[in-house]
RNA sequence: GGGCGCGUAGCUCAGUGGACCAGAGCAUCCGCCUUCUAAGCGGAGGGUCGCGGGUUCGAAUCCCGCCGCGCCCGCCA
């Protein structure tokens, strides 16, 4: 209700300005309404918003703010919703919700009418964009639930959302685990392959059969050291990637097998002809997309379409972007310098050329080598050999995003993944022709780590250069800080750290050492501590009903664990924390909604119904006020995570709001108070606060269990 | 050399447009389960908000300058 009550409260306070005071808001009522700041008090006694508005008046008309405070006080219209308003501090205009009003549409589950869609058109939304050549880590899944929950806070705004997963299953990473299958895992044909994932696959359902847990994807605690090597085919490329890697770096005469299998996967692509190497690459990047697939979905993730780079190339997308920017004058053929016989695009105009020309005239004399010497504000986009770099390739894929390229993929359904229905995938040819529509969006939102931040601005000046300033402006990167391992985390998982890493607060991952910790070892982990805890609680249930209880724990706390941190907050990794179920965390805000779920059900049995009537009085109790006043705060909460950004914000208002419950339930016994009014009040106020607790859970991708 | 980000309690982090805004969790110590699930609650100790200036009635918050750390700046992806 909160944003609702204030935007008429700004409308009221702007009108009576603008009635009153017509010199001090010459803007007009409307303008002054949404330029005014609404804050909130630091204490509940002084009431539930706070306008500053007072101290700027006061300058533009000369009288002490204090008393223009107490003249818009006396004479406010107050709209309904509002107790009183009030002069307050130094100058502050500061308002009062009514309570019961407030009680009563809370209890009647009124949504608050102040958080409407912002956007105007559809926003696509890409996140995970797992390289498919090994197993997911958590950096991967730092991306994957920040965009899952964005996504799903823009849904509940009410925007139109899109989710994408782009597939990059031509590149060199999954060329490297070719060249592994080929070089290493000595005759590795396609058959062979195939029947390798074949028997991985059809292992992990027998697995999964024998745990009698349809619902868990993977159960790792119940398997055997041993065998976990040869469990699932994303973790054999996971350290076959290393091998690979290893490989290169010990023997350099490899490094053009990787070359040649680059080779060989872009000629198929293009047609020109059919060999075992690439048919060795489709088959592990389509089995590494279904692992990936499957571990997202433990987490509550799932996507719309995944497109992918082999169709970009079968469909010539950069052919198309290319004539465009040859055609606007976006980018120039290089006739001299280092960067001679390349198409470059100028960027920054005039805002990096004097810095940059002043170190070219500075020789790097003594320099270390390290850092690549600053350049001129030229881009390669297309190589002298003529083949086109990666940024190339990503403003070809952002304009169709914008539906800019006028070109399109065609679309089929993917195979089912345990038995749920698969998402859409890009294809060349025989789509459906029943597909939703793709692409054409007006916003496009990309999920993509801080390190990317270079290359996401090349991209958007690449669509400025283009003529399209505007989509370039709706292109946002949604950046954030990277997930390092904590010294302590790597050695933990077998990793020697040299004597500089030791000294470090934090290790970077590196999928071509092999370091990182992975997606399902630490979602099985969970798993594992949660179903300790269930057992200990529930032994009257069997193994199978306790794991019912201890999935949704495992996946809440490493959702909660990765969306408590703020963007730009770099993750140093350590199992202690992530492991933890107490405090902040998960498990926390999950327990405070299965405690009001108890009571409500016990309340029901016991036929008390909910009634926020009798409230009036226990609202001016401090603990239940709080409560009240928080749970009515989701829509404001969210309203204000979409404007910054940041998921955590959500994350954050479930914690508080489970801390104000638990104080609640300790001091308040909800069945055991004998008057009966106060009785249904308080059940309603449980009622409340389990539904938006509920719903921040949604909203973070969490399960709210009834019982745990 | 340039760009971006970070620096707040022993540790990990909040502080979203200036008022008790110096906070939370963990860790440590002390209490609380015959009463709606103790994955909980209450209490204690613990901080010159990196340093120095500036703006303001008022700055962790805005501006400038330093210091330290991280990431990025390729005809790799």
């Amino acid at each position: 209700m909160y944003l609702a009550l204030e935007e008429s409260l700004r409308h009221a306070v702007a009108a009576f300005v603008a009635a009153h005071w017509p010199d001090a808001a010459p803007e007009g009522p409307e303008a002054l309404a949404a330029a005014l700041v609404v804050e909130r008090p630091p204490k509940a006694e002084l009431g539930d918003f706070a306008l500053p508005l007072c101290f700027d008046l006061a300058r533009r008309l000369r009288r002490p703010p204090r008393a223009l405070a107490q003249e818009i006080a006396s004479g406010l219209a107050l709209p309904s919703g509002l107790a009183r308003a009030e002069a307050a501090g130094g100058g502050y205009l500061n308002a009062f919700a009514d309570r019961a009003w407030l009680f009563a549409q809370a209890a009647a589950a009124q949504r608050d009418p102040g958080l409407r869609p912002a956007l105007d058109g559809k926003a696509i939304v890409e996140h995970t964009n797992i390289n498919p050549n090994k197993a997911a880590h958590i950096g991967h899944l730092r991306n994957a639930v920040l965009g899952d929950t964005f996504a799903r806070l823009l849904r509940f705004r009410g925007e139109t959302v899109e989710v994408q997963n782009y597939i990059d299953n031509t590149g060199v990473q999954v060329a490297d685990v070719a060249v592994g299958l080929e070089r290493l895992e000595a005759g590795e044909t396609p058959g062979a392959l195939t029947t390798k994932i074949h028997v991985y696959e059809v292992e992990r359902r027998t697995l999964a059969d024998e745990g009698a847990i349809s619902p868990a994807p993977h159960f790792l605690p119940l398997i055997p050291e041993r065998h976990r090597a040869t469990y699932s085919f994303d973790y054999f490329c996971w350290d076959l990637y290393a091998r690979v890697s290893r490989l290169y770096a010990e023997n350099p005469a490899s490094v053009q097998w990787r070359a040649a299998a680059l080779a060989a996967i872009e000629q198929a692509e293009e047609g020109r002809s059919t060999n075992s190497t690439a048919e060795i690459a489709a088959l592990v990047a389509g089995a590494i997309v279904t692992a990936h697939l499957r571990t997202m979905r433990r987490l509550h993730i799932a996507y719309d379409v995944l497109p992918r780079e082999s169709e970009i190339l079968r469909l010539h997308f950069w052919r198309e972007a290319f004539e465009q920017m040859k055609a606007r004058g976006a980018i120039r053929l290089e006739t001299a310098g280092k960067n001679a016989g390349c198409w470059v695009m100028d960027w920054r105009q005039g805002e990096g050329s004097a810095a940059a020309g002043a170190a070219n005239t500075e020789p790097d004399a003594g320099g270390d080598a390290g850092y690549a010497a600053p350049d001129d504000a030229a881009k390669v986009i297309v190589r002298s050999n003529g083949t086109v770099t990666y940024v190339g390739k990503d403003i070809a894929y952002q304009l169709w995003k914008f539906g800019l390229l006028g070109r399109d993929f065609q679309y089929r359904r993917r195979q089912p993944v345990d038995g749920q229905t698969g998402p859409w995938i890009t294809t060349a040819e025989d789509g459906d022709a029943n597909h939703p529509p793709f692409g054409r969006a007006r916003w496009v939102f990309n999920v993509i780590d801080t390190r990317q931040s270079y290359l996401q601005e090349v991209v958007q000046a690449g669509l400025r250069a283009l003529g399209y300033a505007d989509e370039a402006g709706r292109s946002v990167h949604f950046s954030y800080e990277m997930v390092a391992l904590t010294p302590r985390c790597a050695r933990e998982l077998g990793y020697q750290l040299s004597p500089e890493e030791e000294r470090k607060s934090h290790v970077e991952v590196s999928g071509r050492k092999g370091l990182g910790v992975k997606a399902d070892d630490l979602l099985d982990r969970l798993l594992h501590g949660a179903w300790a805890e269930v057992a200990n609680r529930h032994p009257e249930l069997d193994g199978a009903g306790q794991l019912a209880l201890a999935g949704p724990i495992a996946t809440g706390a490493a959702r909660y664990f990765l969306l408590k941190f703020t963007r730009n907050a770099l993750i140093a990794f350590d199992f202690e924390d992530a492991l933890s179920f107490d405090g902040e965390t998960g498990p926390y805000v999950q327990y405070a909604a299965v405690r009001a779920a108890s009571i409500l059900r016990k309340a029901e049995a016991a036929g008390v119904q909910p009634d926020p009537a009798a409230g009036a009085e226990l609202l001016a109790a401090t603990d239940v006020w709080d409560l009240l006043s928080l749970a009515a705060r989701l829509e404001a909460t969210v309203h204000q995570a979409l404007a910054a950004g940041e998921p955590a914000y959500v994350a954050k208002y479930a914690f508080q709001l489970a801390q104000a419950f638990n104080n609640f339930y300790h001091r308040r016994p909800v069945l055991a108070e004998e008057d009966a009014g106060r009785r249904a009040a308080l059940l309603a106020l449980v009622a409340v606060t389990q539904r938006q607790l509920a719903h921040a859970l949604e909203l973070l991708g969490m399960a709210a269990p009834e019982i745990m």
